[in-house]
RNA sequence: GCGCUCGUAGCUCAGCUGGAUAGAGCACUGGUUUGCGGUACCAGCGGUCACACGUUCGAAUCGUGUCGGGCGCACCA
């Protein structure tokens, strides 16, 4: 809709032009405050300006009015233009919201080493990253999404050495020391055991087999993590290994020409060069790689692979690592504008207005599991959705779990499960819905309609503008109007009867797409609690 | 110290390509149809948009500075 109306103004003023929703219904769908900027060239008051443009459009078959008011143009549809744009919806469901966009897309996010399982932070980053990709798919983007495995390096070692460490105290029964660092948590039980049956006990005391321990762990690992991000719907196309990467070091390293030197020892980049506070290491003194040589060969990779953007879902930790990277990219000789990194912010979590402490070290981190266990996927999805992405969030596990309009995840399925309730009571048939008019509806009606077709704008800025929250801020506001229209407006067993069922489609329409494109399934009808 | 980022209602957060009276939910107070699920709806209360200066016809939104919070400043990942 919003297309159309810019393309008409783009039209007739030669120039685009800035649409804004007005704060207040009654001015009409559109607004723009282009005569104030056309003040200046054409000298003459905004007022005139509006007033001149807005008699310019009485013409046009999509606007039933084009008003001035203090220098804003106001644009309201016709009636006919959305009951047709309503209709095509409705016969073409799966086509609703779509775009025609075909760039190729690499997304990388999540990208968790495979060491232990997903904690709440993890999580934040795989739905935004999830929503990201639904949303582009959606838009007609060719776009992958990718997680990088960081199976080599110092983690995958210590990993080995934590499954000993675990087996010789809990299965073999000896007194451990710790070391200073390794990893804890329950999952290291389920990996001594498999490692038992799978290799012989003898391999959990056997420190010169710890890397083949290791090797085959973090493949079990890997399998714990899908498993935990199949059970809130995201999925991934590809995975690539670290360690498949390396083979073609060399290569990439000849690639890179004198930005490499060598010094002390060891390999450097001039990161400097491009910004960075100074040179970074690649490899070590003793020949072993730094994780950034990782990152290198992985995004020579991803370039040579020949996308035409990549975006980079990273924890906000890791701000600091973009200037490296892309400076890394500029060496090899890509561009490296073409990267697109965003952040994913901390988490914390209440429950019940108390902090739910996370500290690794005690190795009581909250895992993503725990959480769709206790609220699940839908809440889960909805909640890290819903807030900018690059903003610490705080929330309580309590209010998620409530079965009100308190949550909104809730109010969201209730609205669509009201509007299949009332389908299933309806006095007249399908085809008469189908066949009904959207005209003649009331201001109510019609501002409803409207509200539930502006699902496409929604879709492309929350993607143009990698602001997911926007979708399910939008399908808190439709369920709203609804609740209300159903509260104000009588349907089953009025004249109107027809035509308002089909409305309502648009609006469940509306809604369910949304959910989808969050990896959430809408509900037909709420289960009342059992009190 | 340097860099990034954030600072909007008591709380959790929207709004930020500058535009018409600053929004929602929670919390608190009070209401609601002799009707489709009251698992809903309405109203009230509550704001110097951290502060200052600047740009502009117009600033929560842009710029600079100050204060405050978070994160980073590894040859760790």
């Amino acid at each position: 809709m919003k297309q159309r109306v810019s393309a008409l103004l783009r039209e007739k003023l030669g120039r685009e032009v800035v649409l804004e929703k007005p704060r207040d219904r009654s001015f009409g769908h559109f607004a723009t405050p282009i005569a104030f900027s056309l003040a200046k060239e054409l000298r003459k008051s905004p007022m005139v300006i509006a007033e001149e443009l807005a008699s310019s459009f009485s013409e046009s078959a999509e606007f039933s009015s084009v008003e001035s008011v203090k220098g804003y143009l106001n644009f309201r549809l016709s009636e006919n233009f959305l009951a047709e744009y309503a209709s095509w919806a409705l016969d073409n469901p799966s086509a609703f919201a779509k775009g025609e966009n075909n760039q190729k897309i690499l997304l990388e996010f999540v990208s968790a080493n495979p060491t232990g399982p997903l904690h709440i932070g993890h999580a934040r980053g795989a739905v935004y990253g999830d929503t990201l990709y639904r949303l582009a798919k959606h838009l007609g983007y060719d776009i992958t999404a990718e997680y990088y495995v960081n199976d080599a390096g110092n983690q995958i070692d210590l990993l080995g050495l934590s499954i000993q460490l675990y087996a010789r105290e809990h299965i073999l029964n000896e007194s451990v020391v710790y070391p200073e660092s390794y990893y804890r948590g329950e999952y290291l039980d389920a990996l001594s055991q498999g490692a038992k049956e799978h290799f012989g006990i003898e391999i959990l005391s056997d420190e010169s087999r710890q890397k083949e321990l290791a090797m085959w762990a973090k493949d079990k690992v890997m399998e714990i993590v899908v498993d935990t991000l199949a059970q809130t719907n995201i999925h991934f196309d590809t995975f690539v290994n670290e360690s498949g990467l390396y083979k073609d070091w060399d290569r990439v390293m000849k690639k890179m020409g004198d930005n490499v030197y060598e010094a002390e020892g060891k390999l450097f980049i001039k990161s400097e060069s491009k910004g960075d506070d100074h040179d970074r290491v690649v490899v070590r003194d003793d020949g072993r790689p730094t994780y950034l040589a990782g990152d290198i060969v992985y995004h020579n990779q991803k370039f040579e692979r020949g996308y035409d953007h990549y975006i980079n879902i990273w924890g906000a930790d890791h701000h600091g690592y973009i200037t490296r990277v892309k400076a890394a990219i500029d060496f090899l000789g890509y561009e490296s504008e073409k990267l697109e990194v965003l952040l994913a912010q901390m988490v914390s979590l209440l429950k019940d207005g108390e902090p739910y402490k996370m500290s690794k070290r005690a190795g009581n981190v909250i895992l993503m599991s725990d959480i769709v266990d206790e609220i699940g996927s839908d809440a889960l999805r909805f909640i890290f959705a819903s807030k900018k992405s690059d903003t610490a969030l705080e929330f309580d596990l309590a209010e998620f779990k409530k079965q009100d309009s308190s949550n909104p995840i809730f109010y969201i399925q209730y609205a669509h499960a009201r509007i299949q309730t009332l389908l299933s009571k309806a006095t007249v048939t399908k085809e008469d819905i189908s066949k009904a008019s959207l005209k003649n509806l009331g201001e109510n009606a019609d501002t409803l309609l409207f509200d539930a077709l502006l699902l496409p704008e929604v879709v492309e800025d929350a993607f143009n503008s990698r602001q997911v929250q926007k979708l399910p801020e939008y399908l808190k506001s439709l369920a709203a109007s609804l609740h209300k229209f159903y509260y104000d407006v009588r349907m089953i067993g009025t004249e109107d009867e027809a035509k308002l069922l089909k409305l309502l489609l648009v609006v469940a329409l509306s809604i369910k797409t949304g959910l989808s494109l969050m990896g959430i399934e809408a509900k037909d009808r709420m289960e009342r609690e059992e009190v």
